[in-house]
DNA sequence: ACCTGAACACCGTTCAAGT
DNA sequence: ACCTGAACACCGTTCAAGT
């Protein structure tokens, strides 16, 4: 009786057995999550995500419908990445233009760090309202920045209208030093500034303060 | 006698033959720029420029390196294109703030129309070094707000240090809002304002002036 | 339920061979 | 000098078949 009775035969391979007791999806998204970072989101290859995991190049289809969707997965990743630290960024600072161009130097510096995995995120290679998830983590990274501006809004210290009118500039002015810086060609131009410095310097201009030398003075 | 000798005998062929005659580079970027803005640049095979074109997928290795020369051609008919556009904008007004802001408007409006040019020319798959002339190319489209800043700060009507130093912000902003409405990323967090518009706004904002009601009332 | 093997159509690139 | 034909290694994707 029993057709159950399957003691672990092959002692060597038995973690990668474990490993994948239900659980491709996750070591598929990890190995792509290194293989992009490696070789560049152009480099990438599904087939060797899967050989790097020890299944055969078919196997990932069990869990994603096809590569855009597991490459949506490691950009959902990034977002998360990229949403804890402005978070973070946000937290050292109490005014809202500081807090603000704190943020804008976080994501800048997430994104220089993490040039590959910022690519896979922007690089037009997946449309993110065909993966829900990826489109929330993005909305809720979004969200941080809007959050610091509305509650600059509302204190009266920050002038403006509306939050969400304002958030397009700030993003889009981060997000054009953070693509161009990591593409190379703001040194092309011979503009060799740090891009988190370019991006405090660019946001205070943008929000019509001067800028604080260098790092906060203190944080009290 | 005469090995030369040789009349026309397939004359359905006959055009394909002189556009051959040693055109067949010029051919393959026409093809290939057609073809990116047909399939994107996502979809853009060598081998389907050569079918095309009516050559072996072997042909077009006489005349570039590889695909990435080919596409580095395509980019830099883009940047030409970006200038002419420029240089127009930036004819049409006379106040420095104005100049730029058209300029803005122009880049933006450009980058939104040919939405899958704009992403060969910065969607990472070339190093732009590598390829001196599209580096030239690139260059004299910045050179052209380059130019605009530098007049502003020679007349005296802008204020600043460095005309490269100002740039950086001006272009990282425009390239920003354009790779971001190209992405569809602006209206996935609900920003649904016209890009150029959005551009106008952000750069008077930037600039630290107040806005003129849509376009210039008038050219006199 | 989950994975393999094999197949398909399609790449980019190279190279001997043709004219 | 310029192009073809054929080959190579590599993709993404599908599907019958295995356990």
């Amino acid at each position: 009786m029993s057709g159950k009775n399957r003691a672990p035969r092959r002692s060597a391979e038995q973690q990668r057995d474990i490993y994948h007791h239900g659980d491709l999806k996750r070591a598929l998204t990890d190995s792509a999550l290194v293989l992009v970072a490696e070789k560049g989101p152009k480099g990438f290859s599904l087939s060797e995500a899967a050989r790097r995991v020890g299944v055969s190049v078919a196997a990932p289809y069990r869990h994603f419908r096809d590569k855009a969707e597991l490459l949506a997965a490691v950009a959902e990743q990034g977002f998360l990445q990229l949403h804890a630290t402005l978070v973070d960024a946000g937290d050292s600072e109490s005014g809202p233009h500081e807090r603000i161009i704190e943020m804008g130097r976080g994501y800048v510096r997430w994104a220089v760090a993490h040039p590959d995995h910022y690519q896979v995120m922007f690089g037009g290679e997946i449309v993110k309202p065909d993966h829900p998830a990826l489109l929330g983590a993005a909305t809720r990274a979004f969200d941080d920045l809007l959050d610091a501006i509305a509650m600059g809004l509302g204190s009266g210290m920050l002038r403006g209208r509306d939050a969400r009118e304002m958030a397009g500039p700030v993003w889009s002015l981060v997000h054009g030093i953070a693509s161009l810086a990591i593409g190379g060609d703001l040194r092309h131009v011979g503009i060799r500034d740090d891009p988190e410095t370019l991006a405090g310097r660019s946001l205070a201009q943008l929000l019509g303060v001067a800028e604080a030398d260098s790092e906060p003075a203190s944080s009290s």
